[in-house]
DNA sequence: GTATTTCCTATCGGTAAACCATGATATAAT
DNA sequence: ATTATATCATGGTTTACCGATAGGAAATAC
C-alpha cells in the first residue's frame, strides 16, 4: 500500500501539472483545493524539489511548479522518491537492489522468481505512466504517450 | 514490499507443497531448514491455519501439513493473509475495498485510474500462481496451470 | 502419566508514519 | 529599510505496526 505522504504528493503534481503554464502555486492554494495537510505537504514538496521533480521560489509571489514537463514526470519516480522500492522484496529490486539476508540460493528461490514478475508489472505500470497521461486520461482524451 | 512474516509463510507452504504426501512436518524442522525463527513461525502457521491453508495435529507425532492440494493455493491468497489487500490503495482493492477520505470523486480520480491497473497487474500475477507451480519452476520443468 | 507438540495470550523494543510547532531564510512590494 | 509573504530547516509528538519472544494451556501418542 502507498503511503498517505505518497498519495499527497501525486494529488499536488497532478494539480501542478494541469497548471500547465510557469505560474506558481502556493502550498496553501494547492493544500486547500485538495484539502491535504498544509505543513505536511510542505515537507513533501521540499522532498519533491530536492529530487528534482518541482522547482520554487520563496519570498512573496513565490510558489511550486514542476520542474520539468509533465510527460517527462512519470508515476514511478514519485513513488519511488516517496516510498522507496517498487518491488515487493529488496532481492528483486532493480534501483535498490539488497541480497536477502536468509535466503540461500538466489537463484533457484522460488519467491524470488515469482515476486520478480510482480515487480516487473508494477514498474511496467507505473513507469509507463506520467503525469500528462494521467491528467489528459482524467479528461476523457485518449493520448498515446509521445 | 512484502513483510517478513508473508515471507516465512511463503517459505514454509512452499516447504510444505514439496513434502506432497500427507506427512507431518514439525515446525522445528521447518525453522531449521530455512533457518526461520521458530517462535515467530508459530504464530505464522497458527494464523495460516485458521484461514484454512494448512491443516495440523498435536501431540507426539503432529505436526503441519497443507489443508489442499498444492495446486490450489495461490500466492495471492498467502499474501491477503498475512499482509492484507494487494492494491496499492484501498480505494482499488476488490477484497478490501475502502472509500478514500479525502479524494473528492471516485470516478474522475486519476491516481485511482493508474492504480487500479497496478493492482490488476499485481493480482493477476500473484492469483495466477500456485504453490505447485512455483516448485515446479522451480526445478526447471515449465508446467502449465491445471 | 509423561513426553511431545500445537495452540493461545501477552508483551516488548524498535521503527516508521503522519503530523505539528517554531523559527530561519529568501523575496517582493511599500 | 521595513514589512508582509513564502519557502526552507529542524525537531518533536503521537500512534501504530513489525518482528520476535515468553510462558503456559490443551491435545495427542506412547
Ligand atoms: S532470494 Fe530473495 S526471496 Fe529468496
Ligand atoms: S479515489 Fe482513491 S485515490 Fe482518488
Amino acid at each position: 500500500m502507498l503511503s498517505q505522504k505518497c498519495k499527497y504528493a501525486l494529488q499536488a503534481l497532478l494539480i501542478l501539472a494541469r497548471q500547465a503554464g510557469d505560474e506558481l502555486l502556493l502550498v496553501s492554494d494547492i493544500a486547500e483545493r485538495e484539502n491535504l495537510p498544509k505543513k505536511f505537504l510542505e515537507a513533501i514538496l521540499l522532498e519533491l524539489n530536492r529530487n528534482g521533480l518541482v522547482r520554487s521560489r520563496r519570498g512573496r509571489g513565490g510558489g511550486y511548479a514542476l520542474a520539468k514537463p509533465a510527460d517527462l514526470i512519470t508515476f514511478g519516480q514519485v513513488v519511488r522518491i516517496m516510498d522507496g522500492p517498487l518491488a515487493p522484496l529488496s532481492c528483486v529490486s532493480v534501483n535498490y537492489y539488497r541480497k536477502c539476508d536468509d535466503c540461500r540460493d538466489e537463484l533457484t528461490c522460488e519467491i524470488r522468481k515469482v515476486m520478480r514478475r510482480v515487480r516487473d508489472a508494477v514498474a511496467h505500470e507505473l513507469d509507463g505512466t506520467s503525469l500528462a497521461q494521467a491528467v489528459a486520461e482524467g479528461r476523457g482524451r485518449a493520448l498515446l504517450e509521445g
